[in-house]
DNA sequence: GGGAATTAAAAGTACTACTTTTACGTCACA
DNA sequence: TGTGACGTAAAAGTAGTACTTTTAATTCCC
């Protein structure tokens, strides 16, 4: 229905996890292992270790005597890339946007200022292209090109960083990107501003000016914030 | 010879999790199943649930034919808790401190001035409660108490910045808390200093001064990382 | 009416048999 | 000698069954 997969436990695993992120069993709800196993036509094995990989990101709580019990949204692990794209693909996308998007007004900055003073030659090269990529690719909905720019310079920039908790959040930004590109505004360009600010961002990045690397993200994310209070309710 | 745990799972996973995060098992290293079942001295059924577990948090990669991988470390769920908890506890403590204290400067202040802005009077109060904790088991030896009050405090602040990817951070901010507690300086007092921006912090958010809330808790986080330059290499 | 004993429901564990995928070695052919 | 088709076996994947353990809920006794 949702992913033909290969194999059955991706499979299960994908439909109940996108199933429970969705909201569709609401918090306190009861689900037993033999009645999915028959739902989906799967050994109760199979079931099992569904609910295990379910149970480690806190969606469920396993009982005996009880059953698999759907959590509150409030002890999900949010930061599960998994988890990420089941959001990202239910129904409450917006707000789940808008969180991300603050996380990364939060965090990009200051990777970015890591990233001037850390980042390799290799690195600002790779940077330059793909802001001069965004350049290129901003006019004439060439929007699927720019994107990939857009989530290979915001990558660079957290790898560059040096630190490992923000590199891991390279694949969260790329799903915001994507999420947002796909969603509202396909048929427009991007911000022009924006893409500018990338550009001078690879160059402090360059010069080795953290502060100013810094100072320019914050841009760049407070104009994401602002476009998003526009365009979401 | 970990945990004790309730239920065969729960072990296998520690055990496992904790062994390959220690780096004991190094990247492209190779487990099978049956061998690990009867290492563990349990049925293939609990190794293969503890597979799943471990696959899902991209620790190793399961393929047919070749066995169970370990993953290097750049692919590893950095931020689920479990694995942070693991990490913590094993041999590259002091790298992951690091790493998530340069994580919360960034992301605590930005919580704060959100926290300013949203705080419910019950978490103001609370905020102020726990500041006043920490001031008053500062001095005399009570790091435990001192600890309990800190990590409250956090907490209050990233629930009340009203984002959910912020919330979810009090457990590694928690966790980073402790660690460092009972890793180094358990019989020396903490820094005045950071009590006194505690309690402003408190202040400020109570009176919905959001730019000031952020600065102050930006001073806290810079504390903390001074903090960990001089007593870490 | 409250607390102890009983029951049964559901997950947890084990084991066994079978299927499916696929790395690797073999062999034929160019 | 190299290259591709082919076969084989090793390991994970799946299924099903039987049994154990925990524990919520009911019953029953005082």
């Amino acid at each position: 229905m949702t992913t033909p997969a290969q194999g059955l436990h991706s499979h299960v695993l994908a439909t109940l996890g996108l199933a429970i992120t969705a909201g569709e069993y609401p918090p306190g709800t009861v689900l037993r292992t033999d009645e999915l196993a028959q739902r989906f036509d799967v050994s109760r094995t199979v079931v099992r270790e569904v609910v295990r990989v379910l149970e480690s990101m806190h969606l469920v709580e396993s009982r005996r005597r009880v059953g698999v019990t759907v959590l509150p949204t409030a002890s999900w692990n949010v930061y599960d890339p998994q988890v990420i794209r089941w959001r990202l693909a239910g129904a409450d996308r917006p707000r789940q946007l808008r969180s991300l998007t603050v996380l990364r007004s939060a965090v990009e900055p200051v990777a970015a200022g890591l990233a001037a003073e850390n980042a390799t030659p290799e690195q600002c090269r790779e940077l330059t292209e793909h802001a001069l990529g965004m350049v290129a690719t901003s006019r004439g909905r060439r929007l699927e090109e720019y994107l990939v720019h857009d989530i290979a310079f915001h990558r660079v920039v957290l790898n560059a960083s040096g630190n490992e908790m923000f590199a891991r959040l390279g694949d969260v930004v790329a799903e915001v990107l994507t999420g947002r590109t796909h969603h509202h505004v396909m048929f427009e360009d991007p911000d022009p501003a924006a893409v500018t600010l990338h550009v001078q961002v690879a160059e402090a990045v360059r010069e080795r000016d953290a502060a100013r690397a810094e100072e320019l993200t914050r841009q760049i994310a407070v104009g994401a914030l602002q476009e998003l209070d526009v365009l979401a309710p």
